[in-house]
DNA sequence: AGAAAAATAAACCGATCGGTTTCCCGGTCG
DNA sequence: CGACCGGGAAACCGATCGGTTTATTTTTCT
């Protein structure tokens, strides 16, 4: 029993920054974050540039996981609508839960304003990669225009956990059909 | 000519407060809204009890101008469909501007994450006040489910202007194929 | 045990936060 | 003229911001 019985302080703070900026926005102060990672400031920035690094770093670090959630298992039967399906039933799952805020990388980048700032540019790619992902399957799934099908399924993604995250729509019954609707027209069955 | 050669205090606060926390958030200090508005701080808080209830005014003041610029007029002999459309060929229009940052309403909400904040409370009313007009155009209209296509549409709406917002869409060819498709499995002609 | 390295807590820095108060100037009255 | 008064400028308040530094404790290594 020698490996990882508790987590280094960089992953401490990590996980602090992503779960207080996302429940506090991204304007929670340093010394609030260190508190709840247990670290001082001064490691914190021997370990870190800047709160702007930690918050980036933070996100990087968070894409993984995102991904492991939303995302099926790369080589799994499924048919691409299958698979685009199941992202959408993981963001309605998720919704649930009431500490549900949204898609926290597009809160960030809303948060932020700045697009240059390097979370909002993690989170970019984050996004980036989800609407890849969405164009590949469309295409693997024969879509008439994937490109189009990608951007409408991102536009749906976004929409649906933003209003779910500012408690304006519980999505119950909303994005299966919805989903199915666009899938339907650019002839994915 | 007598009439408001300028604008009023209350006026330069309410104008300056929007304009200046859609840009830089509503972290924005109070100092620099009383600079823009050409105030000072003393006579603000004469005018409103906090940096909430201007926000909330600002907020509440420009709800008119939103549902002005999106809306159709009331009684124009456009079909359900068509004034459904409109909505959405304005945010295109509005995305296109450069300084163009997404719904102010759902930007606010996301970053007070308070709903109980007196801003955000206005912004669940304006928002809630658009799905309504979805859903009348939508029974209007003849919809199968119409309570359905509203927060379908206000799921787009919220998408479009989101991704727009932070740059992730250009929304270019998106929008209006999206709410026709979705028109279309509506029943909405 | 004792030197060396690392991590902590906490003081400190200048700047800014939301909000209050003081001061002072320019009008408008009697 | 002189008393008044609204409002602008700015000092001021305690709190907090991101970030640095000092001093002390804890850990580690030999």
């Amino acid at each position: 029993m020698s490996t990882e019985v508790k987590a280094s302080p960089r992953e401490r703070l990590l996980e602090a920054a992503a779960t207080l900026t996302y429940r506090d926005g991204v304007g929670i102060g340093i010394e609030a974050l260190c508190k709840a990672a247990g670290v001082s400031k001064r490691s914190m920035y021997q370990l870190f540039e800047s709160k702007d690094e930690l918050l980036a770093a933070s996100l990087e670090e968070r894409a993984s996981a995102f991904v492991a959630t939303l995302l099926p298992a790369a080589d799994d039967g499924r048919s691409p609508r299958e698979r685009i399906l199941h992202v959408f039933e993981q963001v309605e799952l998720q919704a649930g839960a009431p500490e549900f805020r949204g898609c926290r990388y597009l809160a960030v980048q809303i948060e932020l304003k700045d697009q240059s700032h390097p979370a909002s540019r993690v989170a970019h790619r984050v996004k980036g990669n989800l609407t890849a992902f969405f164009r590949a399957e469309a295409e693997h799934g024969g879509a008439s225009d994937p490109e189009l099908l990608a951007r409408q399924l991102s536009l749906v993604f976004d929409g649906a956990s933003a209003r779910a995250g500012i408690g304006a729509d519980n999505l119950t019954g909303l994005i299966a059909p919805t989903v199915a609707t666009l899938l339907d027209t650019a002839g994915v069955r």
